[in-house]
DNA sequence: GTACAGAATATGAACGTTCAAATGAACGTT
DNA sequence: AACGTTCATTTGAACGTTCATATTCTGTAC
């Protein structure tokens, strides 16, 4: 069912045969060109352009014969001749995060809506890969002067992020998924994690907890800081003694969090109420809680974030924070088409709302 | 520090001008093309292009002179022009499986490992979102058409896989992580599910279990065939009569997986080594069992598959079964290269060994 | 019946690169 | 000194599309 096609596409002239102008149709296997669809439908190669582009212009018969022919050639635009055309590549790019210890559920979730979103504006993603920071911005710059990508997104965003200035000196529109405080002014969408944790600490305020303990990252970021706000202002609104808030710092080491736990178990005023920074890292609080007999969602409540697929397994459900990653990848998608429709539109900052998922723990 | 560029790239003529045949360099923020990089360096086109792609070709010195101008122009060749061209596009075509119910850890794993991996090879990741398996048979067949991919891989292979088929026919070069039986023969990368748990079965043999339970799937597929396989098949071996082998389809719901956990426990000839596909079923075994006092590792062992980010966290620690994904990801780009540097190469399959990773729970 | 306007379609050029072939330079051989 | 050979470099063409402009067609008004 199948032959080898050696010869050119365009079915190179023969020499001797002067009088062969009109070129055969291209062998079923080739893909065919816009100019053989305009052949088979017997019009011109611009014709068939128009169809494809700019149907107004053309004619309601000639479209439907085009129409014909293109489903029957089985043609598709070749995308690089059309993008070099155009200058646009209907590419966005995306770094990967690197597999650092932990998979980050949020962030391949995330990439997951991200790929459907940007389908939606008629647009695909262009994955790369990348050690350090120097690294991704150097390819940004590499992917613009190839007009590999016509935008970009980027996540993981810090304090006073090195990312915007160089894309923005390129013109590379771009949105990230985080706040950039301090950077440059650009789009952005982000999710409140300052209400995130407010939202927690208010539901356990409201089941009668009264002593907390904030689990954060050893390397506390900006986006700590927000969380940490957010529950540090909700405990002080309820007039809690900020004494009575714990907060500590994990160590991605399941036995060293452990024992820090256990610490604060030990030690007098004993948190009953504990919001953590990520599901996984609430395990190790389920763990150690259910070692000494204290049953979670009884004797003592326990808050996740991020909603991962553990969060559903473990301890019979834990209740936890979830950020609305399909609204933060859609509304990307719509401020980088924005941005494409015209490039001189001002930046747009979107600060999406979390949601407090209550299961069994809390 | 940015202006607008609205000149066109190359210079327009400007009409009552006859005599500007040598075009001025382009301006510093539009991006340069080859012709001015040999106008900088005092060469053709040609040269440059042989500069970058055969180098062979070009006297030394002349090859520093190029590679001065490209520095100072800031030179990126454009890949549309190129790819149109050549008739490649470096591009890697990867249908980013749905959000269904549950992230899978490995396939997210994956990506990130193959994205690696075939930069190796120079090429990048395309990422396309698709609902069903028609609509994916139909997005391979439009990348082609559009020459916009140069090559596919997909994962979660059936029997009898409908994908290789019209890739074949399409002469589109493709590696699958997964064994497709029965479908046409192609280039395959997969792991030993077998041997996984046989490992894991022997291991547990060796601590002197004898009663056993595998946690399956509720729709099992090639792939728990071939798990169950190993597990039967280890256990036989061992003289271990079949009766002492308990199977359990897991249903995806906390509730009622726990309640077919607990009626095992409380049936007669209960398992004390329990073998689940995923680690994150395996909380569930690892919650009845510790609201009951039993202690895993200790009464009973619990071993999970793909040394998901829980594994480190659950229990103090998941015994599980790890599928090598770095090398899974690196053998599929090469054989994917190899079919690029020669495309009537013969098909190849790889089978890769698991790893027992022994942590607390068994 | 001619002129005109507007719509529909066609033609030439260009996007930036690489391929194929041509030209020029360098060099040893006769 | 003329000749081939090889190496280095240049030139013309082509990849398949869209832009800008030109041409043809169609219908209407005079």
């Amino acid at each position: 069912m199948s032959y080898d096609v050696l010869q050119h596409s365009n079915g190179a002239p023969l020499g001797h045969l002067e009088v062969a102008t009109e070129r055969p149709e291209r062998f079923a296997h080739a893909t065919p060109t816009i100019e053989d669809v305009g052949r088979h439908a017997g019009v011109s190669r611009q014709t068939v352009s128009n169809v494809l582009n700019a149907p107004h212009r053309v004619r309601p018969e000639t479209i439907e014969r085009v129409q014909l022919a293109i489903n029957a050639l089985g043609y598709r635009a070749n995308h690089h001749a059309r993008n070099l055309r155009t200058g646009t590549s209907r590419a966005i790019a995306y770094r990967i995060p690197p597999v650092v210890g932990q998979l980050n559920s949020v962030m391949d979730t995330f990439l997951h809506e991200l790929t459907e979103a940007v389908e939606e504006i008629g647009c695909h993603i262009l994955l790369f890969a990348s050690n350090d920071l120097d690294g991704e911005i150097a390819r940004y710059w590499e992917l613009s002067a190839q007009s590999a990508a016509d935008g970009v997104v980027f996540s993981g965003t810090e304090r006073e992020d090195r990312r915007p200035a160089p894309l923005l000196e390129r013109r590379m529109p771009f949105v990230s998924f985080g706040r950039t405080w301090g950077a440059a002014e650009h789009s952005w969408v982000d999710v409140d994690g300052r209400a995130g944790t407010r939202l927690a600490i208010n539901h356990l305020l409201a089941n009668g907890h009264r002593r907390f303990a904030w689990l954060g990252p050893r390397n506390p970021g900006v986006v700590n800081d927000e969380r940490e706000q957010g529950v540090r202002s909700a405990i002080a609104e309820a007039g809690i003694p900020a004494a009575d808030l714990h907060i500590v710092s994990l160590r991605d080491d399941a036995v060293a969090d452990r024992q820090a736990i256990a610490n604060l178990l030990d030690g007098p005023d004993a948190p009953t109420a504990w919001v953590s920074m990520s599901d996984l890292q609430a395990l190790t609080v389920l763990g150690e809680l259910e070692a000494r007999g204290i049953v979670p969602g009884r004797d003592a409540a326990v808050i996740g974030f991020d909603d991962s697929p553990v969060a559903a397994y473990a301890g019979g459900g834990l209740t936890t924070i979830r950020q609305p990653i399909t609204a933060v990848a859609k509304t990307i998608a719509q401020l980088l088409s924005a941005k494409f429709a015209d490039p001189n539109s001002d930046p747009q900052g979107v600060l999406l709302e979390p949601e407090l998922i209550v299961r069994r723990t809390g």
